[in-house]
DNA sequence: CCCATTTGATGTCTAATAGACAAGAATTAT
DNA sequence: ATAATTCTTGTCTATTAGACATCAAATGGG
């Protein structure tokens, strides 16, 4: 509906001056850790503060494009197993002391990556667990923790029922693979026994014709390697997660 | 992140001209429909249209103030028993002709109304059962028929494990009224006796102290009255719907 | 080589649960 | 009264989640 204002013959002056812009928050496993993907501002105000990667949405530029090119331009990741989808508006009228500005936050999953680096406006990139967000030893820009944290609720929920999860995988995984990836998400541990039976029931995943995984303390049966059918990812799953675990 | 374009000392006008605006989608139930309410837009474009209510967010106003307020002023529904929440943002480049324009969408619950009354720059405003809209055999204007489809999917995950359910009714409603609210939602029929017990199990609701609703039919025995322990309607409750049904 | 160790894969058992169904309770219409 | 209707309670069974045990396949050390 666009009525009331747009009568006065379409003077763009007449329209609140609004700011659109898109954050990312991007989620790996580095090590054990559920991490978040933070760049340094460069600029006032918060200079030098944690903040999600994101900035100015272009006139003509679709949303979800613009989350893309911001992750690239200001961490150098592009597109390959990447997952992203919209998180939703963030637009309290004080967010940003210089004017009034809607963040269309996103959030997204990639394998595990090599030190990102910075770019453009971000001098510096890194990621950080997110543990450490939630309890606020690292401190966040404008209203990002808060994004954070809720895109940590969305996260989970949809990892919940989909495929989605192998995403922080690379294309072939082992199903222990997988499993540590659910217990770093939840910092839960999962029954080895239970999971691959779960693992099995669901039709989203193939076992590859050959190659095997080591185990990473050396010793051990090497695993079968598996990857998920293409653009099954999101498609509906038998629950992995204990059921339990999932109710926190 | 707000970084590139503000450098230039914040000049409103090096600034995308982005217009933001509000739309919901409120969905009530009107004998055993799931219905959305709908105005018929006033002015072009898609002038007599139907479509979600809504409008432009005002400079100082808060993104959810603003769907409270344009629904109020559009369709005379206010606060009490109303639930909304977000849905998320909508903004392809191309969706509004006239200009760039995001809208954060929203959906709600409210108790069935009796029919709603236009106001402001919608003259008429109406329930439509959901169904139409999804069949397409009722039009909307700009995007907001994938709206609809994608609140009804929210809604539907979210009444799954939630009280939010009660919305629909009055404060004080029989299980059976409750039970028929999943009815008309899922379009499928539920047992009565494992509604019952699954309903007992819940934390969420007390009974009341008395009172009674008598059947619609006129003929047999009453039922009991029940109503939501305040602030409990987000609670996670018990799951009152078939868990088969849920997955379609 | 032989054996302990480690990890992957498979199998078994039990308690809890979902869903189908039956029966009782409380009311109104005829 | 009796039939019809709806709310409510109870029972039964097949399925499932989760705990746990065992087998399989690899490595490293003596």
């Amino acid at each position: 509906m666009i009525d009331g204002i747009a009568q006065s013959s379409y003077d763009p002056s007449a329209y609140p001056p609004f700011g659109v812009t898109v954050d990312v928050a991007l989620f790996t496993i580095r090590g054990n850790d559920l991490s978040v993907l933070l760049v340094e501002r460069g600029q006032e105000p918060f200079r030098g503060t944690w903040a999600l990667p994101g900035g100015f949405v272009r006139v003509d530029e679709d949303l979800a494009a613009a989350a893309v090119r911001e992750l690239a331009e200001e961490t150098s990741i592009s597109g390959g197993g990447l997952h992203l989808e919209q998180l939703g508006a963030y637009g309290t009228p004080d967010r940003d002391v210089r004017m009034r500005v809607v963040t269309v936050a996103h959030w997204g999953i990639c394998a595990s990556l090599s030190d990102p680096r910075g770019g453009g406006d971000a001098a510096v990139a890194e990621l950080k667990p997110v543990r450490e967000v939630e309890l606020g030893t690292t401190c966040l820009a404008f209203d990002h923790a808060e994004i954070v944290v809720d895109a940590l609720e969305r996260m989970r929920s949809k990892l919940e029922y989909t495929a989605l999860a192998a995403r922080f995988c690379g294309p072939r995984f082992s199903i222990t693979a997988l499993r540590e990836v659910y217990e770093a998400v939840w910092d839960k541990r999962l029954d080895p026994g239970n999971f691959q039976r779960n693992f099995r029931e669901n039709r989203c995943f193939v076992e590859c014709s050959q190659g095997v995984a080591s185990p990473r303390s050396g010793r051990g049966r090497p695993a079968s390697l598996w990857s998920v059918i293409p653009d099954e990812h999101q498609a509906p799953s038998v629950a992995l997660l204990d059921r339990a675990l999932a109710k926190r």
